[in-house]
DNA sequence: TTTCATTGATTACAGTTGTAAACTATATAA
DNA sequence: TTATATAGTTTACAACTGTAATCAATGAAA
């Protein structure tokens, strides 16, 4: 299915949906209000942003709703990713990692993490 | 300095920029409405959305202008890569190595690149 | 049953972005 | 000198975003 295009504030909507999937509106505002310092009506312009674009789902529950996510966060990431990638270096993935590594963004224990990935990797 | 927020058609004519400095709008069209499959206004558009942001200054040439970048390609890249991780991962770089590799988003040849920058790279 | 509160839906509005045409000033060819 | 091409400046406009208030429907309390 179709990855939509996820602005930088909805982004945080889905984040909290897919760790704590199913949730209420309200549970919504009350875990993002105050985290991203805007009203309760901004998140619910947001939700309904995303249910628009199909990223949101929901289901009757009694008096409310629930939602849940229509994509999944690994769909979502990869496009993401790829898309950052492709614009600020034209697809070549090393390069970022490398720009990354020096810049010494990472800490020492990320690089260790790192290196045990790529430890696992095994060429074909 | 700030770095400026620069849109995705906006980095293509400041990659062009950082690689072939100075240009002049003419060089840029041509280089970019191909590739970028827009018209030359287009272009002139980008170039003076960057001006006003700061992101490109010129220098008169004779009858018309050079452009030249004010802000670096490095700076650009760590701020726009920052702001992604922190979108995507709430700032967990590791995580986001980690899965782009396991996606298989990388070749065989950037995973032993990969290695050998970590390998260079000493534990403080 | 009437009213109030809750919550989803609609409307608002300015700023950014992608896209491009129209306008204007100026140098150069005729 | 006048016409034309060139290149920089303005204007245009719809879609998307961040941000939020208002409207409407419905269940619960009085």
């Amino acid at each position: 299915m179709n990855i939509p295009k996820i602005s930088d504030a909805e982004w945080e909507v889905m984040k909290l949906i897919w760790k704590s999937s199913p949730l209420t509106s309200e549970e919504m505002v009350d875990s993002l209000s105050g985290k991203m310092n805007c009203s309760p009506s901004t998140i619910k312009t947001y939700i309904n942003r995303l249910l628009k674009k199909g990223a949101l789902g929901y289901e009757k529950d009694g008096r409310s709703y629930v939602y849940y996510a229509k994509v999944s966060e690994k769909d979502c990431i990869l496009a993401e990713s790829k898309n950052f990638i492709e614009k600020v270096y034209d697809g070549a993935t090393a390069m970022f990692f490398a720009n990354f590594i020096e810049e010494k963004a990472l800490t020492d224990e990320e690089i260790q993490q790192l290196r045990e990935l790529l430890k696992d990797k095994k060429p074909k």
